[in-house]
RNA sequence: GCCGACGUAGCUCAGCUGGUAGAGCAGCGGUUUCGUAAACCGCAGGUCACGGGUUCGAAUCCCGUCGUCGGCUCCA
């Protein structure tokens, strides 16, 4: 899978959705549509920048909308704002509430919104030396057709389409949560402006509720459960973004592993191995390079050639003869007290500047001496430049799919082949920004359940379909009920640019897959603009729990790579054709997917994906009672449950309190009485105990319930 | 990458306006022999992220680097 594809926003920010209503492109009808509570926050954001304005009278204001959390007014100002200074924004705020100022409306013409904004009086509590540029710039972009109207609460005045609360006291509870810094209209060549974010609600009691809510969901973070559950750790030496997974954490990725393999055989599907690096030529031809070069690790450089090697051998050990002998030479004094030392200390540059000096207070012919040998040791140097500039440039791979279409390539395929469906587990390096990696969401390096699907035209549909039953059949296995498909789809006006130059065959893709999503039910939107660039992709966004949302999956068309690769099969007729290529990754990569499940489940996983399925608890620690233990150990390990004795010489409630805290799924706790009667007694974890059971029904239960892979 | 905040023991954190570090849990050693969410005693554990600077003296102040976090940007 080419994972480009797999990124939009796994940031927990407004969502990609809410993007698209965001209030730049409000239409009048969807602003009508606003919500109360959409409507008292975006009031509470006019509230802060009056607030602002008291405090600050020179700031200028961009943007305050309501957001998926709270609101967030955009500020322009020299002072930089930090959470030092909520309390006194918070508390012109609360005047301003408590003044209980109605919001008025005013529809104005184009001509007067422009004359007030060079006023200054635009986002102002009166007018102003300085112009009040953004809300100018506003202005421009209003379409002609549109009503112009301005909102005012007390003396702040505001360019805005509204809706508002009738007064400022509507706005029952609110507080600032944090500032940021964000573009003008999200691009980088605009000036930064301060976010101040912060949240409102009717009541206090549901703002004490949110952040009530806020704290659960820390809980549930998955960089904090991944630390106590000792499920994988990140570590300064190996690298930032590079994770690696603990026993317990590894355990989790084999279970998925072990799910995608099954899944993926029953369907037809033959696994690959490919290495972890390739040439730079493969990214060439792939197209990947230079595109795409920004998000790999920079290249290994290697040489091409042994005399190379030798060359610079030699010419090191040159280099090196014709020091010490200049330094004999012309150093008689070596040996006098305190210079071994002296030079000892020196790097190569400080010895060679010591010993142009010595040489020339020596004179000429030591300097000539000098240079004779200077140049013996450089001519080596100069050979090697001209027998080998040549290196040969290694990549990390950040995709899976140039190494599949070479093995797609590597034997004559016949239509006979097809759909010929090639699964690996591929493990890709991507040099993401500093600034973008987020625990185990998003990393530089990462393990794809990746696949690459190669079919006719004629067997596209019934792939694809195929495809979407497998996200379907895995949503449903892990209770992945809030999903949605991002079908995205290029953009006409940017072909040749951002999409490969093929207007037919983009027609033909975006077609047949809209169709295919259409007849299967799925609920899907259309994002122009955002395709990959050898074809029309579908993401498929989750929300986690804590309601972070990102893009778990991925599915993609591609009808460029396998024409770039000249892949081609032979088909009935006789013609060589190309085929069309799916790349899919219903579970995505298992940093991700792991991340995703921690939080989903809030570590409390079940029994077949748990790190530690069974842990026996043992009263006491006589010899006979641990010998019971271990053979109940021994059977569960001969059927590969993943089972721990807690030996330790805590009593039984310290032992359940350090099982449950480990999220372990199933807990045998047994005692003298347990081992007469050959019973254990079962503690499921946030069930409590379940009681005595005899052994083997137990063990039987245990087996069952992973093997069926139950919730 | 950009803006901001943060970085003290394995973990969670204390350490006031500068006077060379402290708790709980985890770990280790004993004792305890127990019935469903923490038995008791003791021991050990730190280049206060790293590198510079200011100072008689720096975990504390300043600068830089690295890392983490919150956003932004990116994500063909």
């Amino acid at each position: 899978m080419d994972g480009r594809a797999e990124r939009p926003s796994e940031r927990p920010r407004a969502s990609q959705i809410s993007k698209f209503m965001s209030e730049e492109r409000k239409t009048p009808e969807q602003r009508a549509q606003m919500t109360d509570l959409e409507r008292l926050r975006h009031s509470a954001s006019h509230v802060l920048a009056t607030a602002i304005l008291k405090i600050w009278p020179e700031a200028q204001f961009a943007a305050g909308p309501p957001v998926e959390n709270g609101f967030y007014y955009d500020v322009d100002l020299p002072h930089r704002i930090s959470p030092d200074d909520f309390e006194k924004i918070e508390t012109e705020m609360k005047k301003e509430i408590k003044a209980n100022h109605p919001f008025e409306r005013m529809e104005i013409s184009r001509d007067e919104a422009l004359e007030l904004g060079k006023k200054g009086r635009l986002a102002a509590l009166s007018e102003r030396p300085e112009p009040s540029k953004y809300k100018l710039d506003i202005i421009e972009n209003i379409p002609p057709d549109e009503k112009i109207s301005l909102y005012r609460n007390g003396d702040f005045v505001d360019l805005c389409a509204g809706p508002h609360v009738k007064r400022t006291g509507e706005i029952g509870a609110f507080k600032l949560t944090s500032v940021a810094s964000a573009y003008y209209k999200a691009d980088e060549r605009n000036p930064q402006l301060q976010r101040v974010y912060g949240t409102a609600f009717k009541t206090k009691k549901e703002l004490d509720d949110y952040f009530a809510m806020l704290e659960e969901a820390k809980k549930r973070d998955h960089r904090k459960l991944g630390r106590e559950l000792e499920l994988f750790v990140f570590d300064d030496d190996v690298g930032p973004g590079l994770p690696m997974f603990l026993p317990r954490g590894a355990a989790i990725a084999e279970e998925l592993e072990k799910l995608a393999k099954e899944t993926e055989f029953a369907a037809g599907y033959q696994r690959v191995r490919t290495p972890h690096i390739a040439r730079e030529s493969l990214y060439k031809k792939s197209g990947h390079l230079p595109y795409y070069a920004e998000s790999m690790f920079p290249s290994m450089a290697v040489r091409k050639h042994e005399e190379y090697r030798v060359f610079w051998e030699q010419w090191e050990k040159r280099q090196n003869e014709a020091y010490e002998q200049t330094v004999k030479r012309f150093m008689p004094n070596l040996d006098e007290p305190g210079m071994r030392e002296r030079i000892g200390k020196m790097d190569t540059r400080e010895l060679n500047q010591f010993i142009e000096q010595r040489i020339s207070a020596m004179g000429q012919e030591a300097v000539n001496a000098f240079n004779r040998m200077a140049i013996d040791s450089f001519i080596p140097s100069l050979m090697m430049t001209q027998v080998s500039p040549i290196e040969d440039r290694y990549y990390l791979k950040a995709m899976n799919c140039p190494h599949h279409h070479k093995l797609f390539a590597a034997i004559p395929r016949s239509y006979r082949d097809l759909p010929l469906r090639l699964a690996e587990y591929g493990t890709d390096y991507r040099y993401e920004k500093s600034g973008e990696l987020f625990g185990l969401m998003r990393v530089r390096s990462l393990q794809m359940n990746d696949a690459h699907i190669y079919c006719t035209p004629e067997q596209f549909e019934a792939e694809f379909n195929a495809v979407n039953e497998m996200y379907l059949k895995y949503f449903k296995l892990f209770g992945i009920e809030k999903y949605l498909m991002r079908f995205s789809t290029h953009d006409p006006s940017k072909l040749g640019q951002k999409f490969v130059d093929e207007p037919e065959l983009w027609k033909q893709t975006e077609e047949m897959t809209r169709r295919v999503l259409k007849d299967s039910g799925i609920d899907y939107v259309e994002v122009p603009n955002e395709a990959a660039f050898y074809g029309p992709k579908i993401d498929v966004q989750v929300w986690s729990v804590v309601g972070r949302e990102f893009t778990l999956a991925t599915n993609q068309v591609d009808f460029a790579q396998p024409r770039r690769f000249n892949l081609v099969y032979k088909d009935r007729d006789n013609l060589e054709k190309t085929p069309i290529c799916i790349h899919r990754a219903p579970l995505g990569t298992h940093e991700r997917f792991i991340g995703f499940l921690l939080e989903h489940y809030a570590g409390n996983f079940p029994l077949w994906l748990s790190p530690e399925q069974v842990r026996i608890l043992t009263i006491g620690d006589d010899p006979k009672l641990m010998d019971y233990a271990r053979s109940i150990l021994n059977e569960l390990r001969a059927h590969q449950v993943r089972a721990e004795i807690d030996d330790s010489t805590d009593k039984i409630n310290g032992k359940i309190q350090r099982a449950e805290q480990m999220k372990v799924h199933t807990m045998l706790v047994i005692g003298k009485r347990d081992m007469e009667a050959d019973v254990v007694s079962v503690r499921v974890h946030g069930k409590g105990n379940l009681g005595a059971t005899p052994r083997g029904e137990a063990i039987a239960a245990v087996l069952e319930s992973i093997r069926t892979r139950a919730k």
